[in-house]
DNA sequence: CCGCTTTGTCCTGTGAGTGGAGAAAGTAGT
DNA sequence: ACTACTTTCTCCACTCACAGGACAAAGCGG
């Protein structure tokens, strides 16, 4: 099947389309009361979109008390391909234009095994999605890794937990073997776009999304777009120091708030706190799996194992008190809090919004929610797809 | 004198007016090849902006091989005011449409004193200016003002230090009082844009400017735009926390970066070594002037105090950890040191540049220079003229 | 005085975009 | 069934921004 070649020409055809996306299906008089085009201006437009094959009118609407208006929307078979690349797993989703998932897989991985071996599942996976049939081709992925992106190229630079796929051309070596344009950018921004695109940051134009996984990072959105700082590893927060002359953490420095939480602090504290018999629930847990995770954690803390929640709270106050820092620096309308450890829910968040109301300027805090993402694991795939779509959804 | 009362009808307008602005007196010819429209277009606008009389032809350039160019440059008695409220004193200076300071006061001042009173002294400031023959008026003035600002209101809101300011409505009033368009905005902002346009920050989109005054604030400049946040309050870093659990500030919190670090604890540290008779050079200096500023502690380090470059220096490590932190987090290209303390100068800046250069990621440090402001005083005021400049040259 | 260059002006063609007239297609009331 | 009114969509003429070329003006060097 022959996959999207066309690009809209102009700005209004990539306003159009942006709209159909986020909006659904429309007719011509809906998408003029938007756009600020006269009604002759728009019909050239849609004219020459359904042209390109873009976007296809299909049946007429119910009346509105006057003539049926002809239904516009974004051609059915075009299909996004969203990868959402974690420290220790992957999610592969496919969407339609509307950025809605289709189907969605997620495996565990090690992405320490490089690049090579990392792309061969991904492409696994992606192959799997079209075999069940919700897909005959790409016409565009969204890419998120776990580390530091030179966006413009689709490249990692010096990604810490990563660093065998420093310089490696994952853009251009994706969109080789997908047959279609990629996009590349960290992870934790991508969550940020999917939580704007489809979760709780519909409509705020300055927010923070803080994701606790593996490591901690942070998603930057100035104006409704995501600020990617200067090389690229703005939101970098794990190593932010919490304690001055604090523990040491594995990056050589002592105090980062990764030191003290993340889903790895979490899980080294909790199986020493089990070891040292502060917890029985922990202990039995640990003997059971070999191992601990944030996951038994969030499950010891529901039993209410009073060690596990414990280190929760302590967690979330070291972490709230580093993004009470940043509320303070940047003023944000939101905080969204997500990632891996979102399970561990409103006792981390209740201690997080304490440090954050008790520590920064009431001017800042005054009017600024402070909430879960809704989007779960979904949030990275989503971003992913909105991603490539901005991107194709803008003059060639 | 009529005062300027045509603003640019579109963009093409008001960018070659920067561009006058920025670039001084320029040909039609050299204009055109910088505003990417075709000479005729060009040769248009130019005309429609010489009937406003917001430019003017004066002259004809040297020949550069063929037909000698006509100069054209901003009306040469445009006249902007520059107004920059501090904790403790004023500056206001006249500059013309160049932005180039024809003339600069500074006067003590307390802005507890709330106002009424400090409008009177500056608008007297401003009488001052003009009688000595600088301005016959005013076309636009800027002022800036040590609390966050409801910039498009120019409404002070919930300002610490200066309690008397809250809601009093500082652009409507100063607006008033000189007959000409007035834009507030808060004076780490403004200092932030005297150095953006003619300082150390001249083409870098991405930068963070620390003024350490009295207080401690941030201007935060994202993609060559001031940053403000969602209530105005963003940059306001004095009163993140520097030491958890660590020495009561004023704010009511514990191990604000303003207990450790700003003119005023510096002032006091100083004070209370003298006291302690930890330096004979602070404590002749206590008994000659009465008191002690940060003033007469760069003094006594340049002196080679040991005391004096001790809380320099520790005060320096304070801020740089904080400033670290502020690195991670927003990866800027260029990070510039300003405000009062700025004569304590390299003593100051190496314990900074060290704190950052230490804790923040290789990937955000590795090409960041960390350097002092090269305006001094009159950032502050060349930012206010800016402010006003940009608004005035924009569409209407 | 003759080419050559740069600067600035004039004029016409093109394409984007507006706004109005009106056709098409519907609903509701009489 | 007929009328009045609404909404949707199309067509067309007119305006305006802008490009680009021709050309005039004003300088240079030989």
């Amino acid at each position: 099947m022959r996959r999207m070649t066309a690009r809209p020409a102009n700005t209004h055809q990539a306003r159009l389309l942006r709209l159909l996306r986020d909006g659904g299906p429309n007719s011509r008089a809906q998408l003029g009361d938007q756009v600020d085009l006269s009604r002759s201006k728009l019909a050239v437009e849609v004219d020459r979109l359904l042209e390109t094959g873009l976007v296809v009118a299909d049946g007429l609407a119910a009346s509105r008390g006057g003539r049926r208006s002809h239904n516009i929307r974004l051609a059915p078979q075009l299909r996004f391909l969203g990868v959402d690349i974690g420290a220790t797993s992957v999610d592969v989703a496919v969407t339609n234009a509307e950025l809605e998932i289709l189907g969605h897989i997620n495996q565990p991985m090690d992405v320490r095994e490089g690049p090579v071996a990392v792309f061969e599942q991904v492409l696994s996976m992606a192959a799997k999605l079209k075999a069940s049939g919700l897909a005959e081709g790409f016409d565009g992925a969204g890419i998120g890794v776990p580390g530091p992106v030179r966006f413009p190229e689709g490249v990692p630079v010096a990604p810490p937990i990563m660093p065998g796929w420093d310089g490696f051309p994952v853009r251009e070596a994706l969109s080789q073997e997908l047959g279609c344009p990629v996009m590349v950018d960290n992870d934790v921004n991508l969550m940020a776009t999917g939580e704007q695109h489809a979760g709780v940051a519909r409509s705020v134009g300055d927010f923070l999304c803080v994701k606790i996984g593996t490591g901690i990072g942070c998603g930057i959105v100035v104006g409704g777009e995501v600020y990617r700082g200067t090389t690229g590893s703005a939101g970098d927060i794990g190593h932010i120091v919490a304690v001055p002359e604090g523990r040491p953490c594995a990056c050589g420095n002592r105090g980062c708030l990764e030191a003290y939480f993340s889903g790895a602090a979490l899980a080294r504290d909790a199986t020493e706190a089990a070891q040292q018999g502060l917890s029985a629930e922990l202990a039995s847990r640990l003997e059971a799996g070999g191992s601990l995770s944030a996951v038994d954690v969030a499950a010891a803390a529901a039993a209410g194992d009073a060690t596990a929640l414990d280190l929760i709270r302590e967690g979330g106050n070291r972490t709230g008190q580093v993004i009470a820092g940043l509320v303070s620096f940047f003023n944000p309308g939101l905080v969204v809090i997500g990632g891996g450890v979102t399970g561990l829910g409103h006792t981390l968040l209740a201690a997080i919004r304490t440090q954050v109301y008790r520590q920064s300027l009431p001017l800042a805090t005054g009017n600024l929610p402070i909430v879960l993402g809704e989007l779960g694991p979904t949030a990275g795939v989503i971003g992913a797809a909105r991603l490539i779509s901005d991107h194709l959804f803008s003059p060639a």
